[in-house]
DNA sequence: CAGCGATTCTAGCATTGCTAGACAACCGAG
DNA sequence: CTCGGTTGTCTAGCAATGCTAGAATCGCTG
């Protein structure tokens, strides 16, 4: 049966294609513009593969969403990893953080602002979404104060950095506080 | 030239019935069932008449996002000027925003997630945005703390409800942490 | 190498935002 | 009161969108 199994190799090669190419032309011209079309040109093939693969575009912006994911948990840890002190260490998530979201403003988009057809925060939230927030709440919880639960410390963090994240990419703050914003919000927030 | 006075009456008459039946879909259906087709529908008027007041359907947006802003700047001015302390007031504003947001959601997002072709941060940002945040502004103003610019303690404050705003409408946080997340925000952010 | 099953494509549907050009209504002059 | 012209509105249509049915083609198996 390997005729199968390279099948099988072949049309996971082609969804990650798919998935890629829709991140990238994403990232080049926004999520407006990544049509199906389009998409399947990029890919080389005819629309209706689309479709054998994903339910339809949603699901294609939860892949992306997903990969992201993944992503921005990584970034987070390696950020704050080597960091010595709880303070500097909570500094350095939310740096990575708005880093990650003003270097990838698509798949930002497609974790936190798109309907990728996911759930979140229930039973049924796929890995890498739940593996996102522990990312963070692995370096919050240390700052968190007492009595206060660290899963409620780090949504309203996470939030914080959210609107940060967000308002500053659709240009509705001021670009010179940027810095000032992170420096405000970790030290109030956080309990040192 | 009566008749021209009255021409006029009427056309400004029919642009705001174009922008409250934009606003009444986009909040009974969403605003992806805000159509040119349906709108025009609604108002029992062929789609090039939209086309005659807005330049398009993003101008429509923009036009329900000022209406919006202007509520939502009153709407704060209105739950704050009664509260004594300013430990309660910041609370009370947080909580009249974040009603706000869900009591309206399609008028938040027009405002705040969607492009409605509007200035943000800058001169030519219209009246009512820049009232809105003066709203906010002028009961922030006095928890800043020592050394603190108003204007950026309010934008941190404004970013952190419109995280949670949006976080929480798109079911990302718990709901059951609703109220000690506006707690918690309140006690850490504002220097009493 | 022939036939059959899986795969991929062509072509099309309904819906979207937006616009051109035909048509009608209405105001003001004679 | 009628006619001309401006102003306003509608019908009809464009290209682009997400998605799908059915034809065509490819490639494996006997």
């Amino acid at each position: 049966m390997s005729v199968k199994e390279r099948k099988e190799r072949e049309r996971a090669a082609r969804e990650r294609l798919i998935v890629a190419a829709a991140r990238e032309l994403a990232e080049q011209q926004g999520w407006d513009a990544v049509t199906t079309r389009r998409l399947a040109e990029r890919i080389e093939y005819s629309q209706p593969v689309l479709y054998s693969h994903f339910r339809g575009k949603r699901e294609i912006i939860g892949a992306v969403a997903l990969e992201g994911a993944a992503e921005l948990a990584s970034a987070v840890r390696a950020a704050t990893a080597a960091v010595n002190g709880p303070r500097e260490r909570v500094a350095a998530l939310a740096r990575a953080y708005l880093d990650f979201a003003e270097r990838n403003p698509a798949v930002y988009d497609a974790i936190f602002q798109l309907d990728g057809g996911l759930a979140y925060a229930q039973e049924d939230t796929p890995e890498q979404l739940k593996d996102a927030f522990a990312a963070l709440m692995e370096n919050l919880a240390e700052v968190a104060g007492d009595g206060i639960e660290p899963g409620l410390f780090t949504e309203v963090f996470w939030a914080s950095l959210h609107g940060i994240a967000t308002l500053t990419r659709t240009k509705r703050l001021l670009p010179e506080y940027a810095e000032a914003r992170v420096e405000l919000l970790v030290d109030r927030l956080a309990m040192l």
